[in-house]
DNA sequence: GTGAAAGCGCTAACAT
DNA sequence: ATGTTAGCGCTTTCAC
């Protein structure tokens, strides 16, 4: 383990080069208004003496950080296994660094670590925040808004009884879960499959809400009412998908089709089937959700799943909070190339992959 | 997206208790040397207006940070599709707040952006780094180093042709992946097993390299010999799994057992060995390694395989740092209560988990 | 034990 | 176009 070292400073740069500290910061940051000449001698003496900005110092007057808080709540390990979570971060990430920003991570494992992480936001250590507010209920939206930090949420973030939930100024991002059940659903009736089967998610997460509503949606549509027996409730595992598969089995040997609310789930699903002897896609259909690759494609049979972008969303997600954050410094700019106020909410649209097993 | 508001100052809570700005520094830093009634004066001003330390201010006096950086490399996306990552940085996230420090997140996505992260860590951002070097000959320890950054590696980082390779301060945790593939194979000799295969995996990774030294060092040493016919190379995938075990087949059908670099892996050749009729564990006995939980005891039959804690070894380096960071911190401190130089390796231990699968 | 004062390294008015 | 200057909010000697 390697000691720091002391870095050298405006001064320095500014002293090797001649010039005033004002000058080497002007070329620093951009360098409008210094004359190519000098400018020049300025970059040299910075790439001599590889002087690097003190971030502190910087903040300390500008009161900016160049940091996102991507804050990710998972009571449940959840998060842990399915890719889901990293392939948001990585999309985050990269839209993050493509405009200089760092990126925090705040895990929170419960309720403890909620004032702890309200706390750092209000600290004002970071320009905004990027939260995953995954479970109903969650006191984190509340705390968040109440630390007065710009903030877009992933995932539709539900306000329950919160008395804040008429705030206009929430931003979120989302998949059309609806949408993408409907479609599902739909799918599945094309098929001529008549006895379709739901395995929801944690209907404590809007996701899983809304998917179970888009089914509800085409079923009653479509036949003019739903079996609620054929809606078996889960958790998006692939324990809880088997545990729901049998149970489905049990109550309405008739299933001919299954959507489950993602794919692992539907491995799960999947898994039973087989064992149960039953056939797929010919006794029983099965659409997933989600379309990780990796799981659908070496389903057996492959999976016919509701594709979302994951890695997209999280872009989206953080281009719209640094545009958000860009527009609030430039303030109300009204010529022509001024930052529109960011829409409230952004859903991102889903397409159904047809593989095997639907 | 809510506007973020100016904080209240030291300044503002020193009026407020009717002391000096110097006396609500000590009292927020740990508050020695005050006294209680005071002291408690200016708790209650803090709480009243809601006071949180400006960290900017904070950092360019004491030029400390309270946050170290994680850097992940990972040009290919494996990183992405099994747990491993999600898991340590959990450990690391844990600890880290333990200690109040933040976790600033550096994802690369390649060569290109290693310029970038080095920069950062030479630019005194963070405290120290945690790195997880994850592909031989990469560039990333050495520019690390050149930064002088204290740092602490994830898993064995592969010095190759770096003259720096002698550098005694390298500080790394690791598991024992050598003593868990001897574990793994040795119960399969211990069954009575002689044709034990072994699919390795991305040989460009050391914890790769060292399970296939550890099946070497077993096979030769019960064996007297060990036939190469029976290894082939893979990448740690699932499907890198079931085309490594139909190669494996193809060549040497009397195969009876395959040790498999992990356990994505080994559910990859359980497939094929299912495909092509061969029972588990009687025909053919599988050892993975890692110990997914959701994959080992899903998987069917349930994976045998060796145990790693890998959210321990998050946990772990991230303590190794923070105290390698606070011994240097309070200087060579020879008295009782010392900190020790951190070691320069740790290996954890990993243990073989018995299910049915061998 | 407590307060006064001097910066930490930088940016942003304001002069020139 | 460039330089001068005044802080940003905090910690930390140094007096008292």
């Amino acid at each position: 383990m390697t000691e720091a070292v002391s870095r050298p400073t405006l001064e320095a740069v500014a002293a090797r080069a001649g010039v005033s500290r004002a000058t080497v910061s002007r070329v620093v940051n951009g360098g409008d208004g210094v004359r190519e000449p000098l400018a020049e001698r300025v970059r040299r003496a910075v790439e001599e003496l590889g002087y690097v900005p003190n971030q502190a110092a910087r903040s300390l007057v500008t009161r900016r950080h160049d940091a996102v808080a991507v804050v990710i709540a998972e009571p449940e390990t959840r998060v842990f296994t399915d890719p889901f979570f990293a392939l948001q971060l990585r999309g985050i990430s990269k839209e993050l660094t493509a405009h200089d920003n760092q990126l925090v991570l705040l895990l929170t494992e419960g309720r403890a670590d909620h004032a702890r992480v309200a706390r750092y936001l209000a600290g004002g250590h970071v320009d905004g925040a990027l939260v995953f507010s995954l479970h109903l209920d969650d006191p984190l939206p509340g705390l968040i808004h109440d630390a007065g930090v710009p903030t877009v949420f992933g995932g539709r973030p539900d306000w329950g009884a919160d008395t804040r939930a008429a705030d206009p100024g929430v931003v979120y991002v989302d998949c059309d879960n609806r949408g993408g059940a409907r479609a599902a659903v739909r799918h599945l009736l094309d098929l001529g499959r008549r006895r379709v089967a739901h395995i929801t998610g944690a209907l404590d997460q809007t996701s899983a809400v809304d998917r179970l509503d888009g089914y509800r949606d085409v079923m009653t549509d479509v036949l003019g009412e739903y079996d609620p027996r054929l809606v078996e409730e889960s958790d998006f595992t692939p324990s809880g998908g088997e545990r729901a598969m049998r149970e489905l089995l049990d109550r309405c040997p008739d299933v001919d089709a299954v959507f489950a609310a993602n794919d692992l789930t539907a491995l799960g699903a999947l898994r039973v089937l087989r064992a149960r002897g039953r056939r797929v896609p010919e006794d029983v259909a099965v659409v997933g959700f989600d379309d990780m690759v990796p799981v659908t494609e070496q389903a057996d049979p492959p999976l016919t799943t509701v594709r979302q972008d994951i890695e997209e969303m999280g872009r989206l997600m953080a281009r719209l909070l640094l545009r958000g954050l860009s527009g609030a410094r430039e303030g109300t700019d009204t010529t022509a190339g001024a930052q529109e106020a960011p829409p409230s909410e952004v859903i991102l649209p889903t397409t159904l992959i047809r593989r095997a097993s639907a």
